[in-house]
DNA sequence: CCTTCGCGTGGTAGCGCTGTCAATATTGGC
DNA sequence: GCCAATATTGACAGCGCTACCACGCGAAGG
């Protein structure tokens, strides 16, 4: 019957009670709601957690909670430097807090990403993070019943589930078209790897803007489903090339695409900007270290990961934010890679 | 006194084992060891479990079993490609495994690395992957007495705490400079950044090369403490130039410094390899796609941490491995950038 | 002086699961 | 056909913490 599983080693709250001449639940109090207790016991309590080394079992407190402190986050890739960024807002704003992180990788797939979503609802996590607005219905509808706050990330759309952080792609998209079209290029190409839904909608608003100018031309796209990468980039390029050589810029959908552009005119000796304007997106670091320095669309990519996780901490603990969803923007980072032509 | 907390709505095991006709126990049974089950209570306990859609609460399994199924990862940082790559392979080697991750960054701080120690080992993880062999004294101690397998990745060293999985960082750096006396080159500089034990380390491989051939020149190092980029890579080189006109080759601790390295010479119009050989560190994707594709020592990232997980979770369950040291070497990928001189 | 209020505190009874060990079915050996 | 050995199953009592409620007390109000 039974079993004698306690370990006299081990330092429970109740030792920690004992040992402050207070009540189980009291001591408990100190680790919550520290304000509620009387200034006398809650420094008794805290010393005496201190002298024993107290560590809370956060299983016990979970079981008898039915609520975790741990906030779920999805992303779709831990290779694309762009959500390494994100991430290091994430961890960094939540460094030193109650929450930890539980992180998975949906790996570009909105079913995983459901299955993911199942999992993590389970355990009742205290809030979550997902990325961008693609989500399956059946994943929309289990996060609406969710009873954690949500935050979409990476993009901005018109109805978020809860709350959203980011910045509309299209408009990104459009900005950089406009940028090439007010530098006076008139053949723009686009190059896209992974074609996700974010690059679809830069797509778009570079299809859009071109339309307006009357410059649209089919033979100016070429894209792909692969990851993308310095290398693939050069194989887009030369693919548009011989499709269409007389182009005389290129958007690319990644900043790495646009590094493998730039060394591919390198191996064709092609001046760039002079005979081929290039920008890029996301403006990753080595951007405005390459020769010539590459144009690209700035993305706010750190203080996007560092607020969403204060608005999810905010909402979590009762303060919701006024606004639910923040429109982070981007900038074009104009750079030698899109000057004029013949300046 | 006490409470009504039950929701109705809450599938507990207890229902599933009164669905399936069996024993509380039993049910609990058939999701640790269905093996001890017998067919028939099997699949009964199976398909009542799924027409109620259980999910076993982790809270409850981890207090009423004193453990997790929590594999813990400690990195010095996320924003570095490398650790990215290592991560892709823990987190897909325990992709659908019973473990879940919880991933903390380190910051390249042993002290913040101590903390975080103490904070996973209180919560009792199934197993714990930590980056390098230069833990703090206290670390260590606290790692010897953690009652869970712990796999070292990164680097291999002669005394694991427990397992150790990765490479000598000491060798690589040897390869790469053997490579380039082989080359003919004869003034090798040396450009690091963030100088964490690592880099340090192939720094040694580099000094001790570089002695052995009576070579060794100390205003051929240039280094610095800040993170590893691009743009620093150009920083340094130009350091270096400055203090070593004469130098005909670069060792780059990393690939980023590498890239930077390549754009300041062609700033330059320093011509590589004829003026300038350039080897980097880690062989990332971009090496073999710059213009002239650059030579660099690969280093099996995703191996290592895939690896690292099977490793820890054969010996989480049981069956610990033969040799508690792999070494999974490395290769000096002999490109463009450090063809012999005049050749 | 008594009532009302709210603060600070404590008692009790679980949260949902599993370790231990005993009890029962099943098998094989002679 | 009987007994020991093995395979299955079940009862019980927690794991360490917190939700709920109750209670005592001093201050404010009448």
């Amino acid at each position: 019957m039974g079993r004698k599983r306690t370990k006299p080693g081990k330092i429970r709250l109740a030792e920690v009670a004992r040992l402050a001449g207070v009540s189980p639940i009291t001591a408990s109090r100190f680790f919550r709601t520290p304000e509620a207790l009387s200034v006398a016991k809650r420094v008794r309590v805290e010393s005496a957690a201190k002298e024993l080394g107290y560590v809370p079992n956060l299983a016990a407190r979970a079981l008898a909670s039915q609520r975790t402190e741990v906030i779920g986050v999805l992303i779709p890739s831990l290779t694309n430097n762009v959500f390494a960024d994100v991430l290091r807002g994430i961890y960094d704003a939540l460094d030193g807090s109650r929450y930890s992180i539980q992180l998975a990788n949906t790996r570009y797939s909105i079913l995983q990403e459901e299955k993911l979503l199942r999992l993590f609802l389970a355990q009742k996590p205290a809030g979550l993070i997902v990325t961008g607005i693609d989500q399956t219905a059946e994943s929309r509808s289990i996060m609406e019943s969710a009873d954690c706050p949500i935050v979409q990330i990476m993009e901005i759309g018109s109805n978020p589930i809860d709350m959203m952080i980011g910045f509309s792609h299209y408009e990104a998209g459009r900005a950089a078209i406009s940028h090439l079209l007010a530098q006076g290029f008139g053949r723009i190409g686009f190059l896209g790897a992974r074609m996700d839904p974010r690059v679809q909608r830069r797509f778009e608003g570079y299809q859009a803007t071109l339309k307006q100018a009357a410059l649209l031309d089919p033979r100016l796209v070429v894209t792909t489903t692969l990851p993308s990468s310095v290398k693939i980039g050069g194989a887009l390029l030369a693919d548009l090339l011989s499709k269409a050589p007389d182009v005389d810029a290129v958007f690319c959908a990644n900043d790495d695409v646009a590094l493998g552009v730039l060394f591919e005119c390198q191996r064709r000796r092609i001046a760039v900007p002079d005979q081929l304007a290039i920008v890029g997106f996301n403006d990753l670091e080595f951007m405005e270290a390459t020769v010539p320095t590459l144009t690209s669309v700035r993305t706010n990519r750190y203080e996007m990961g560092r607020d969403a996780a204060v608005m999810l901490v905010e909402s979590i603990e009762g303060r919701r934010p006024q606004e639910p969803i923040v429109d982070l923007g981007f900038k074009v980072m104009e750079r030698q890679s899109s000057w004029p032509r013949g300046s």
